[in-house]
DNA sequence: AAGACGAAAGTGGTTGA
DNA sequence: TCAACAACTTTCGTCTT
């Protein structure tokens, strides 16, 4: 017997019986003991050890009835807000056999076609449901299209049922819900996309966009904080393949800005744009007023007023 | 020739009377 | 409801690199 297992021998302490369809190779012995605290699988009679750093595939906590074990049972799909019922219905299987696998007699068949109707039928009953269907379709697509991150999608998700239940759908468009949902999303989440993005991705304007935005924010009492600069910098910088150190050089501009209060009134795209600018100019990344303004979706004429702005106020010394 | 600049006129939204 | 207003856009001619 060597020191190892000697050791293992002397764990008594946090020692878990298990049982296991190994038998011990050195003895035969099928109890084997399972050390939770190192993985091991241990013979209980000579000390042998059989498996090293072991997975515990079983839960950990333990159940003393069937009931007990049931109900502590966590298994099953997770919950999915971005389908109409969560993705926790049940689904009446098409196959026309019973759970042993015999065929189905005729008119047990027919019975189940009818349940099947019917249930589908429940599962989609009420016409919100129906809307919600369409609506997470419409906003998957949106999302998707628009490069919108999983969980603001969700955000979204979220934020449109909480308006279903308060009836903000009645006279609105899904479409122009989704789409202030989304917007609404963006924004908590911190990766804003501006009105106009969503309405080039959906046939809805702007201008019913940011009513249906007005509407929710108000009957929900959110408090969303205006949208910053700063939050997007990373996406514009991504975009115009600048440097971290650049990008990081542009957020500094932005909050010295933001500490004179320079920021107040001024459209945070335009900023975020001429901050950009300028740490381009700093960090020897140059971008053209104009590459900025596409990606930021402002003229360069705003580019420019802003950038001067901040040149003049925060009297940054630019050698160019 | 591309990029930067600035003036002038126009647009859509907010504010206050 | 309307005018005043600030911010932004569009357009265009000129200057700079």
């Amino acid at each position: 017997m060597d020191n190892a297992t000697v050791k293992n021998m002397n764990k008594k302490v946090n020692l878990k019986q298990k049982g296991s369809r190994y038998n011990c190779p050195e003895c035969g012995n099928h109890r084997l003991i399972f050390d939770e605290k190192t993985g091991d699988q241990i013979c209980n009679m000579c000390g042998a050890v059989i498996r090293e750093r072991m997975v515990d595939e079983g839960p950990e906590w333990r159940g003393f009835s069937p009931e007990e074990r049931n109900k502590r049972s966590r298994v099953g799909s997770p919950m999915n807000v971005m389908i109409h019922d969560k993705g926790l219905s049940t689904i009446i299987g098409w196959g026309n056999r019973d759970s042993y696998g015999r065929q189905l007699s005729p008119i047990n068949r027919a019975k189940m076609y009818r349940l099947r109707k019917w249930q589908t039928r429940i599962r989609l009953s009420s016409s919100k449901d129906r809307n919600l269907t369409q609506a997470m379709c419409e906003l998957d697509r949106l999302g998707s299209q628009m490069g919108v991150p999983r969980g603001v999608k969700e955000t979204s998700a979220v934020i449109y049922r909480k308006a279903l239940e308060k009836n903000l759908s009645r006279g609105r468009s899904i479409e122009a819900l989704v789409g202030a949902s989304l917007y609404a999303a963006t924004r908590i989440r911190r990766v804003p996309r501006s009105l106009d993005e969503i309405a080039i991705h959906s046939s809805v304007s702007k201008k019913e966009l940011g009513k249906c935005y007005r509407v929710i924010v108000k009957e929900w009492d959110l408090k969303i904080p205006p949208a910053s600069p700063l939050d997007y910098l990373s996406r514009f910088g991504t975009e115009l393949q600048l440097s971290g150190m650049c990008q990081r050089r542009a957020a500094d501009i932005l909050i010295e800005a933001q500490n004179e209060g320079l920021t107040g009134g001024k459209d945070p795209t335009g900023l975020a744009a001429a901050a950009i600018y300028l740490a381009g100019i700093i960090k020897d990344e140059r971008r053209t007023q104009r590459e900025i303004a596409a990606t930021a979706q402002v003229t360069e004429v705003t580019v420019r007023n802003r950038y001067k702005e901040l040149v003049r106020e925060l009297e940054l010394d630019i050698a160019n």
